[in-house]
DNA sequence: AACGTAAATTGCGCTAGCGCAATGAAGAAG
DNA sequence: CTTCTTCATTGCGCTAGCGCAATTTACGTT
């Protein structure tokens, strides 16, 4: 895998740094491969390394002691996960596990060497700030939605965020396509499988999308924000 | 208000500040009290300032297009509040309302002030993250929580959190006191004021908390914990 | 002490959404 | 082509928790 400043430079986190920086940053780092359904890290392991996604898909979970399971966010190429551990002590530990959804390449940075180099770069701090930013503002929205929305609420509220993140426009019958499972978005969301199922069922029939294995097509994208924000009917 | 650099020295974001800073701090500062049920800032404010609560309570909520609120958290004396905005650009917004539980003064420190210090400074950068992976992390759990858990072992929970954060030893009866209303309880918790009553009401007959207006006295934690943990009865 | 206001309780009905089980459909593997 | 596995659907019953309304309780005020 060869991987070049300019596609380091796609790192939200990279952004201002110098080519000085990146190539220090690279030569500093290792480059790791997960097959698919294999873990890059799991709840709990010490947080050595933060990564940056190559190519792939991960997706972030968080599991309770029963071992129930919510999604918290899927990661795609060139943007930061792990990153948490990073700015905290040694002996930090990783709050989630780290999935991949297909086979996944990432390049590892190891914690302790970020902090250094944030310790006299402070524009690395202030885009790490901001990532940290917005996930915060991102969690506060979703609590809030699944403190006060109702599930269809927050289904239609998953899909149309996939589709701003992943969607792709399949061009002739214009619709937005995500390839998601029923159970990726049950644990999106925080409802059952069932539920999700039975709602994908009844927008299908309404067209407002058309739905397949481990696949949902947008075709009505206004129809799902109605529903988003409580529209009954 | 005196404000002495000590007082400063104990939050945790100018734990490892010096003395010249702290003083900097202060002096490009201005203290601002507000009345109870007051807010220092609105969802959508500008940004232009972050807070350093010095007397008094106040809870940050967020608030849906419906006006249906959730309860992010709770800060106290010497906690950092609105500091999001800080990291971000001069355009940023708050995305949450800071109201006043009670009577309460906080200091106002300018956002661009702040980042201009961390541009040279970069402990503060590094205690700012700190605080902001400890959010993160505990808005993942308890989004796990709300969507995975009952609103018997959210409710329970939430009681232990608070007891953490802001109980009260009751000497003689070995209780742990909360000042929180059902209602605030409720907007932690997801629940409605109507569930979050008949529990308490529930919890009293077995003797496990004791319930005032406006107060909850923790009698046996441990059967709190239990709840918490799922167990039935 | 009497009044007014806000918080809390409780009963009752209802429904959104869960949980289970049975069945069907779509790929993957051989 | 057949078989296996995994994903998805759908019907049915059930219950946790919501929502409303009617009281009751606690506290601050005058």
């Amino acid at each position: 895998m060869n991987i070049s400043l300019n596609d380091l430079r796609k790192i939200s986190v990279f952004q201002h740094a110098t080519d000085a920086d990146l190539d220090l940053i690279l030569k500093n780092s290792i480059v790791r491969s997960v097959e698919e359904g294999e873990y890059f890290f799991l709840q709990g392991d010490e947080a050595k390394y933060l990564y940056v996604l190559v190519t792939g898909q991960v997706k972030l979970m968080q599991s309770n002691p029963n071992g129930q399971q919510v999604n918290l966010r899927t990661i795609y190429p060139w943007q930061m996960f792990g990153a948490l551990g990073a700015t905290r002590g040694e002996d930090a530990i990783y709050p989630a596990m780290a999935q991949t959804l297909e086979c996944s390449t990432a390049i590892a940075i190891p914690s302790h060497f970020l902090r250094t180099m944030m310790e006299t770069r402070s524009y690395l701090s202030f885009d790490l700030m901001n990532l940290m930013t917005t996930y915060i503002q991102e969690l506060q929205t979703r609590y809030r939605e699944i403190a006060t929305n109702r599930v269809e609420q927050r289904i239609a509220n998953a899909l149309i965020r996939l589709a701003q993140q992943s969607g792709i426009r399949s061009g002739k019958d214009a619709g937005i396509e995500l390839f998601f499972s029923r159970k990726d978005v049950s644990e999106m969301t925080g409802a059952t499988v069932f539920s999700v199922s039975r709602l994908i069922s009844e927008w299908e029939r309404k067209s407002i999308i058309k739905a397949g294995r481990e696949r949902i097509q947008i075709l009505d994208p206004h129809a799902l924000m109605q529903i988003a924000e409580g529209h009954k009917e």
